[in-house]
DNA sequence: ACTATTTCATACTACTTAGTCTGATATTAT
DNA sequence: ATAATATCAGACTAAGTAGTATGAAATAGT
């Protein structure tokens, strides 16, 4: 019996995405949504309730999408030593490009909300040991195809590398320029038992 | 003639200080510094001349606090390598202190405003910048010391340090615990070529 | 065609924001 | 004491905030 809706619920998530992803939960508000998506404030209302609601199923939905592409090298079946190599050498130019142009949301999150709001934050940690696990999988491979030393730790050297890509987001949404994300993604590279 | 002020200047500062510190610049608002300090509106407007203004100060009150305090190890004139295990030593337990307890505010503010506000992120990139002047200074006495391999780069090694000390703010900005930040910290003493 | 139901656009509430203005008050040089 | 001046407390403006309410319009089963 009822009328449908005259917008496509991914296509707001997404518009809502790009907004937190650019302004952080705090300075985005949902009239400023309003404006980019069209959807009317009953629409976004009706959808996801609050914007508080909105912005965990935003958090959701970018975390699924890093995963598909800057995550993806890494979580290849058989990705070890190159992917990981590869995974580092990619971030200087994919971090600042255009679609990531305001850091990541994630990395954002944790700073602008890990010490104030304990659902959010376990979210990005959340995010973040996932990612660390996907790491270690493949230093084990690593250590299995004899491209690292067997005696690593690879828990404590997985965190550390997930350490070091968030460090490198940290620097793009410090405003920090290809140049100088390369420099630190080398001296990493340099620095670790990685061969 | 004038009626004088019925407030410190420095005291409010300091109040703001921690309420930015606390909120981030977004979220602070000036009608809950002055519920904090007790000072009126006139007299905050007076003294800063806007949000903004009052920002400015409070960054570089926050700066040289902390050249004074935790960085005080490597700002010693004789300061070397013992000096630079020192400080990183020191970080866990410091920044998951009271005092730490809303992380750093210049790596905070180079989080939220790095990419969207030129001026800001230029004051938090100066500090970071001598504080890697600093670092390198320490390296270099290091080398004539004999205490590192004279070989290593001290300019590269100084920007990574500090990117190691910027990586554990941000760790304790997004709510890690002290535990996560000595395993961090020992991972990277342990890679870096300082003997 | 009629009716039930849902969406739409928009007005609205109650609150918070940065910043200004005002009239009373306190101080100090004369 | 008086006059000049700066500060104080609080009212005020104009805009923005999250979220709700409302009447009109659209749709689908009967």
């Amino acid at each position: 019996m009822p009328r449908h809706k005259e917008f496509s619920e991914s296509e707001l998530l997404q518009t809502a995405v790009l907004l937190f992803w650019e302004k952080g939960y705090c300075d985005s508000s949902v009239d400023e949504l309003i404006k980019r998506s069209g959807v009317a404030k009953y629409g976004i209302y009706a959808t996801f309730g609050s914007k508080r609601a909105l912005f965990k199923a935003v958090l959701k939905q970018y975390a699924e999408d890093r995963k598909k592409d800057i995550q993806k090298p890494l979580r290849q079946q058989q990705a070890a030593l190159p992917e990981i190599v590869a995974f580092f050498s990619s971030l200087p130019a994919k971090l600042t490009k255009k679609d990531f142009q305001y850091g990541c949301l994630m990395a954002n999150t944790g700073m602008e909300l890990g010490l104030r709001d304990d659902e959010f934050s376990r979210m990005v940690k959340t995010f973040f040991e996932q990612t660390t696990e996907v790491m270690k999988a493949c230093l084990d491979r690593a250590v299995e195809l004899k491209q690292i030393d067997p005696q690593v730790d690879t828990e404590i050297l997985a965190r550390f590398l997930v350490n070091e890509f968030r460090t490198l987001l940290m620097l793009s949404s410090s405003g920090h320029k290809k140049r100088e994300l390369k420099l630190q993604m080398e001296t990493a590279l340099t620095l670790l038992p990685l061969t």
